[in-house]
Order: structure tokens, then sequence, then C-alpha cells
DNA sequence: ACGCTTATTGATAATGATTGTCAAAACCAT
DNA sequence: ATGGTTTTGACAATCATTATCAATAAGCGT
């Protein structure tokens, strides 16, 4: 097991291997799982810079977790989250781009912004959970 | 089946007098300034069944809290937030109810919920800002 | 390679929001 | 008032996150 320094690192690849949003506490849990002896801290630390730098996205889930994710495109877009899972849809979004915009000029705001993401159960969760 | 609950009714009073979203624990305080011998869980329970039964609408504050605000109106919304001074616009979101139904149902989603909030600047904000 | 200085790490404690517990108090129909 | 049910609130428990701090590893000049 190779004792890597920059322990930031493994997160970045951890995140990079993670298929969705993930929170901080499952990706700690999956980097122990490969063996490596990362701390909480560490992850948290890691995970925090990475977000700042804009490495990393990081969304607030409906029950009050953060959650990370390495986005690969640096534009503007939007997901569709699991929320079993966490298996995450990037999605574009140019119809509620537009929307947004509209709806932010109609009643004078400027420099808008939005938060859009749809949270659901993915076809493999919706089955699972029905079994259950 | 109506509750007989005047600690409800405080509460929504509390949340009605507040202009933008305010935090279950500030609102708690809030009570307690006035005189209110209101418990702490109590003010939580009367939030939880609030926004449950759609009469108040709440949403993560970025550092993980729950913010709560008293809607106006019962059925499903979105928000038009200005980031500087809090002021808020609820708006209906017909379109975009729709896309994101559309958009879940495409890649086998079930069970979709969505997360859709504007942030701005409001005209009053941004003459303000533009003063600057 | 060696010693010295500084930055990073991670076990654990601390924090802060939220939820659970449960006996006491309030309420209601008799 | 009385018994039974519901609501309340002090406090404990929980969960994610953050702070602490001694041990360790990386840098660096020699």
């Amino acid at each position: 097991m190779k004792r890597n320094t920059w322990q930031r690192e493994a997160v970045r690849e951890a995140l990079d291997d993670t298929e969705g949003f993930i929170s901080a506490q499952a990706l700690h849990s999956s980097l122990h799982a490969t063996g490596s002896p990362i701390g909480l801290a560490t992850v948290y630390r890691a995970l925090g810079d990475l977000a700042s730098s804009g490495e990393a996205d990081s969304l607030q889930s409906p029950d009050g977790e953060a959650l990370y994710r390495a986005c690969s495109t640096t534009g503007h877009h939007h997901h569709l989250i699991c929320r079993n899972c966490g298996l995450t849809v990037e999605i574009a979004a140019d119809e509620v781009e537009a929307w947004a915009k509209g709806i932010a000029a109609e009643h004078g705001f400027t420099q808008a912004a939005h938060v859009v993401d749809v949270f659901g159960l993915c076809a493999n969760c919706t089955a699972l959970a029905d079994a259950r």
C-alpha cells in the first residue's frame, strides 16, 4: 500500500471514480474499504479544499448532508440524483436556464443564479424499494 | 382532523411575521424573546407539520441549516430570493414542474422531487451595488 | 545523510442542529 | 371531577461537521 503524502490526491481520485454525488462520510468509508488509512478529518479538509478551488461541486441533500462530486464539465449544468444510491445524471437544461433568467428579469432581479436539482429514485433503486 | 395545537398557531404567526427564511433555532429564540415559553422540540415539531402540510416552505441554507418560511400559496411553488436583502418572491413554475417530471421519467427515475430556487439581486440591491 | 523547521495527518473531543424519549400537563367527552 | 387520550418541553441521544493537538512526514539548508 503506497502511502501518498498528499492525501488530497487520494480524495480527488476517489471522487473521480465515483459515479454521482457522495457524502463525505461515505467517501471516507469507501476509501477505507480500499485499504486507505485516511482519516475522516482529512477527507473533510480535502473536500473543502477541492470545493473552494472549484474542482468539485457540492450541494446540500434534502436531509441536510453535504454531498460532493467531481464535475467534469466546468460549464453550467444540473443534476438528476438518485437519493438512494447517489447515481447522478448530468442534464443540460436550456429550458430551465431561459425560464430562470426570464423570471428573474421579470421581477427586476439581476445576477441570477439558480439551484436546480432533481432528486428521485433511479430505476434500480425503485426496483429494490418495491421488493422491500 | 384539526388538532388543537395553540403552539402550532404561535409558530405559524411567528413565521408570518418574518420577512424571509428563518432557521428553527432563530424562530425559537424569537418566540422566547416575546415571552413565549415554547420549547425547542415543539418548534421543530410545528415547523415539520407546517412544512409537510404545505403551509410552510423549507430549504437548506448553504451551511446546512434548515430554513423555513410561511408561504402564501399552499400549492407547490418555488422562490426567487435576493441574496443580499433576503427579499423573497414566490413563483409558480408549471413549466419547470413538467420539465422535472419529464427528465426524471426519461431516465427511469421515480418519486421525483426537485429543488428549484433562483437567487439574484433584487432591483433595489442592484441599484445599491451599482452605486458603489 | 543529518538535524532542524514547518506543514500535514488523523484519533478524538467538541460543536451545533435536529430528533427521540417520556413523564407531566393540558384537553376532551362523559 | 374522572379516566383516557394528546400535546408539551426538558433533556438525552444522534448525526454530520469542525476544531484540537500531538505525532509524523516533508522540506531544506548544511
